[in-house]
DNA sequence: GGCGTATTTGGCCAAATGGCCATATACTGC
DNA sequence: GCAGTATATGGCCATTTGGCCAAATACGCC
């Protein structure tokens, strides 16, 4: 396994998920797959907008998707990035203090 | 509390630790303490590109500067930010399967 | 004060980001 | 095949990013 330059994986890794929409969407499929449309509507940006934002969460190996007819499922595959949430907002209680 | 839009800020919380030489300094002080010119040296950046990164991740409450003399150290704030390297490996790993 | 060292700030610039619109593709049903 | 719906892709553009260099600031020492 590569040990050297693992910050720059990483810092792609941390670099998807740092995005305010893209937080939205997992945090959505952290409590069960839905649709593109459902995330298009719950994000409130384009459609092309919220299909990119997945496609760059699927290339880094976070979401999944499944095709069922005419609808997109996507699906969290890593469940771990929800420890981030945590994280983050102790860093906000951090600042505030 | 905002409750709010929690994730935009959390998004920017993310975003201060996604680049790689902000990875590494912040690896660095989860060992430790230590000068803005040992994190020069380690990261290989020109001080004043080091400099911003540290202002960034103090004005994100996830370091910490004390002056000691002619030398400023850095220290880690928010040692929970360390789970983001793990989380961050086994992304890695879903990925190569 | 003046010199040397450590750190920060400002200016600049090429590259990446994230949004929208328009268009293309995939599928269903008729 | 054609029409309608769902999703993805390409083009465009304003903003942000992250690096370097040069200059400014902070401190210790003589």
């Amino acid at each position: 396994m590569s040990k050297c330059n693992g910050f720059a994986k990483q810092a792609r890794v941390l670099k998807a998920l740092a995005n305010e929409s893209r937080l939205i969407i997992v945090d959505r499929l952290s409590r069960g797959e839905c649709t593109v449309g459902d995330l298009t509507e719950l994000v409130g940006s384009d459609a092309s907008t919220v299909s990119k934002h997945l496609a760059l969460l699927r290339a880094h190996g976070i979401v999944e998707d499944r095709r069922a007819g005419n609808l997109v499922y996507y699906r969290l595959l890593t469940p771990c990035v929800c420890k981030f949430f945590s994280c983050a907002t102790q860093v906000l209680e951090e600042r505030s203090r």
